[in-house]
RNA sequence: UACCCCAUAGUGUAAUGGUAGCACCAGUGAUUUUGAUUCACUUAGUCUAGGUUCAAAUCCUAGUGGGGUAACCA
């Protein structure tokens, strides 16, 4: 884990294009509209894992908090306990500093449930909020449609005193749910419905993670959130887009009351192909067993993304790389895996791996011998240095290196070809053998003892270099294999009557129960990563892995342009 | 049906009235003891129609297309 808990590096951050929350917060202090203050926040509600969308918010606002010598508030947005539970808090906490972030603060929305109350209060004190009675079937009637306007709620005109009196039963315990609610009065024919009388708080007798029995009414996102950046002095209340025409509302609230104007700005919310982000999904998925959990390596949550072997450059990177903006868009998926392998590709050791083992006996290698070979541990930079690996007469190497009719473009080992073992010999396979279904058990090889380490002294070259273990000292190993999730770019567009589960992907996860390690990953750490060279980038499973027989998770596959042709053709 | 937001190479994103750039993808080639990495080159774009202006991707109007919105959810 020593890469994991690394602070951003600011250089992630520099020579790069401002986005344009970057450019309004620019504005501001060139505009010294803050006094020079910058202070965000992310506002989780605690109702499920963080995903990688959430991981953009989280950069964003905690990114620019650092920029600008700021500061960034984490507060869990826990006004419905209906939905809500202290396990997704802890996991919420745990994923955004995995990502390399420290809030300023740690707040949760229920720390303001009084200051909330003497708010209401207030606005009803100032005519502007009354308690309804209507049913919320009835409020739904009232409130109109795209095509007509509202009709103002007969409880609009209470006098003060009684709607005083009545929020104060409300909050006292004496009506049943639904019975009433608080409602800002604004505006009943106003084209943005949040600003048709919108609720302010409703009965709730239910038992909050943090409040426990002392409020059964709560306060309604509208109202609680503005008040909350307002409180904490934000300055810039970032959200998606789906909250633009909440914004007349915030503002509304914020005037009214006559408190800290905190603005809010909303961006469009990731897209990645092949995923799905939405929590109710998400959620369905792991409920309904499609996944085995929030964390499995397939989901697009951060717990997933870490067990998966992501890192959290890499996220930081892909968030970044995909920039901020208000358009709608989709990002496909290698994006943010192309992100991973840049990390990786520098960072991390190679190791040889064969994942679906194919035996090769090498006739004129003494029996009994083992040769030590020096392998390079990541040819990008020397300092990571080389290591020993035994050669011995019978090794693995993998079944796809192998044809015994092979087209012309395959680099590979055939009858009678002549092939690199990576850091090892040449060898020329001299026979093929077969069980009685005609399956290729077994290659009989012969090898040449002057190409040691790869080099033929007579200049000759040979097109393929494949990577091997020997037999003898093979760790035994899972790999589980994983693909994307859904098999369509979009999961989400389907036939009538089908859903997005008819688009997950069947061949998702395939686990590898035989595979062949090269000796010196016997030692391998749990979340440890390694490049299996030629196949991926691997790292070993941090639940299940155990030392009797390690399991590895594949993170991503190495760029593969034979594969790419394969497929053309 | 009403309102709001958005529109630039295949994808994603810059250019904030003054030369349409960048990244990824794709293609071609070079290097290579990973068909990896790296490097070089190539293809390709301002949704449409009007208007303002010496000058429009940028400002205005209309249209088209996409997205969002009618929880006592957030």
């Amino acid at each position: 884990m020593t890469t994991d808990n690394q602070n951003p590096n600011p250089s992630e951050q520099q020579e790069r294009q401002k986005n344009f929350v970057e450019q309004i917060v620019e504005a501001d202090l060139a505009a010294n509209t803050h006094e020079g203050r910058v202070h965000t926040r992310f506002p989780p509600e605690p109702n499920g894992y963080l995903h990688i969308g959430h991981a953009k918010s989280i950069c964003l606002n905690f990114g620019i908090a650092q920029n600008y010598k700021g500061k960034c508030n984490l507060r869990f947005d826990d006004t419905n306990p209906a939905k809500e539970d202290i396990e997704y808090v802890e996991s919420i906490k745990e994923d955004v500093q995995w990502l390399g972030f420290q809030w300023d603060n740690i707040y949760f929305a229920s720390d303001y449930f009084q200051q909330l109350y003497d708010l209401a209060v207030q606005l009803i004190k100032a005519g502007k909020a009354y308690v309804c009675s209507l049913s919320p079937e009835e409020t739904r009637e009232y409130r109109g449609g795209w095509d007509s306007v509202g009709k103002d709620s007969p409880y609009r005109d209470r006098d003060i005193q009684e709607n005083l009196s009545l929020f104060e039963r409300m909050k006292a315990g004496e009506f049943a749910d639904g019975e009433h609610t608080l409602r800002a009065k604004i505006d009943m024919a106003s084209p943005n419905m949040n600003m048709r009388d919108p609720a302010m708080y409703r009965i709730k007798h239910i038992h909050h993670h943090r409040t426990g029995d002392q409020w059964c009414i709560y306060p309604m996102y509208d109202f609680a959130h503005g008040i909350s950046d307002s409180i904490e002095n934000i300055t810039h209340s970032i959200c998606t887009l789906e909250f633009e025409h909440h914004r007349p509302l915030y503002d509304w609230f914020l005037d009214e009351l006559d408190i800290f104007r905190s603005r809010q700005y909303e961006f469009a919310r990731l897209n990645i192909t092949h995923a799905i982000m939405s929590k109710r999904r998400l959620l369905e998925l792991v409920e309904n067993k499609h996944v085995q959990g929030w964390d499995d390596p397939r989901m697009p949550t951060i717990s997933g993304l870490r067990r998966r072997g992501y890192t959290p450059q890499a996220i930081r990177e892909f968030c970044t790389r995909i920039g901020v903006t208000k358009q709608n868009s989709t990002h496909d998926i290698s994006w943010l895996e192309d992100s991973l392998r840049a990390q990786l590709n520098k960072e991390v050791q190679r190791r040889a791996a064969v994942i679906r083992p194919l035996k090769v006996v090498i006739e004129n290698f003494p029996e009994g011998h083992v040769e030590f070979m020096e392998a390079v541990n990541n040819p990008e930079d020397p300092s990571f240095g080389t290591r020993q690996v035994p050669f011995t007469r019978e090794l693995y190497i993998e079944q796809s290196d192998f044809m015994e009719d092979p087209p012309k473009k395959f680099f590979r080992l055939g009858p009678g070809r002549e092939v690199r073992l990576r850091y090892g010999f040449f060898i020329t396979c001299q026979e093929v053998i077969k069980d009685g279904d005609g399956n290729i058990i077994e290659l009989r090889c012969t090898y040449d003892p002057e190409t040691r380490g790869g080099q033929a002294p007579d200049g000759r070259k040979v097109k393929g270099t494949i990577h091997w273990v020997s037999a003898e000292h093979a760790v035994e190993a899972e790999v589980r294999l994983y693909d994307h999730l859904f098999q369509t770019p979009n999961p989400s567009d389907v036939e009538e009557g089908q859903s997005y589960l008819d688009n997950l992907n069947p061949h998702s996860l395939e686990v590898l129960t035989d595979c062949k390690l090269e000796s010196s990953l016997a030692e391998a750490q749990p979340g440890e990563r390694f490049q299996f060279e030629r196949l991926g980038y691997f790292c070993v499973d941090t639940k299940e892995s155990n030392g009797t027989k390690p399991i590895f998770n594949r993170s991503v596959t190495l760029r593969d342009t034979w594969a790419k042709m394969q497929k053309r053709s």
